[in-house]
DNA sequence: ATCAGATATACTGTCAACCATATATCTACC
DNA sequence: GGTAGATATATGGTTGACAGTATATCTGAT
């Protein structure tokens, strides 16, 4: 059901907040695609996915070796718009920009395959 | 400018995130309004209301003897979409619909005229 | 079964936020 | 000038959040 403060305490940290916005324009992304984008340890990102994923914020997906996070599809409206809002208001800002650009060069991102060739681990 | 973590931690307080939704819904209000509403003593509603201010996400106006606070008109228009959807996504629900509900049999409102009589100290 | 990669959790120290009470400021009025 | 009402700030104490490092778990392949 999504408490308004739960919701404001999940956006209040930095960390959190760009992997929501990152997740918001990019759909779904594991852990090592935020790590990436962030340029932030693994242990913290998953710190901060898990609480998240606590609140009701994210769904995850275990595909193989790797973990699928995106933002929850059943979040009541308010709490979409908001995202969205937070999104596309700030997305040509630092460092939200940065982390988009970033996550564009990482090579080999799981779940998209270079071709048809299977990316292996 | 309006960073989204200043506004999001701005957001996480009960207290704050109370008073932006009645003022959001009932434009601008005194402190003694705020406190009346809620249920709450004063310093802690004004240490609350100064944080918001330094936050920019409101705007204080002295009248005689009150101090009447809204939300700021300069705010970006993506920060204003969150303020607007927070409050009318719970609007019906606790502690949101109670503070309105309580603000309505406040007697004596600063600024709210019973009639054309002045309303005195 | 073992090993390596990917992700999650535990532990410790530090720092910021909150509350409650008390006190200070500021305005209007006498 | 002095008083009262309305609001603001200061202080002390407690709690909760975050970071960093180390370690555990889980999955897939050899």
């Amino acid at each position: 059901m999504m408490e308004p403060l739960v919701l404001f305490r999940a956006l209040m940290d930095e960390t959190r907040l760009r992997c929501l916005v990152l997740m918001v324009n990019e759909g779904e992304l594991c852990v090592c695609e935020l790590g990436y984008a962030l340029g932030v340890v693994q242990p913290k990102i998953s710190r901060h996915l898990a609480l998240l994923r606590q609140s009701g914020l994210v769904q995850d997906r275990r595909v193989g070796h790797w973990v699928h996070y995106r933002i929850h599809p059943d979040l009541p409206s308010w709490a979409t718009t908001i995202l969205k809002a937070t999104a596309e208001g700030n997305l040509a800002m630092e460092p939200f920009s940065d982390d988009q650009a970033r996550l564009r060069t990482m090579a080999d991102r799981p779940g998209r395959c270079a071709g048809f060739a299977e990316v292996t681990t």
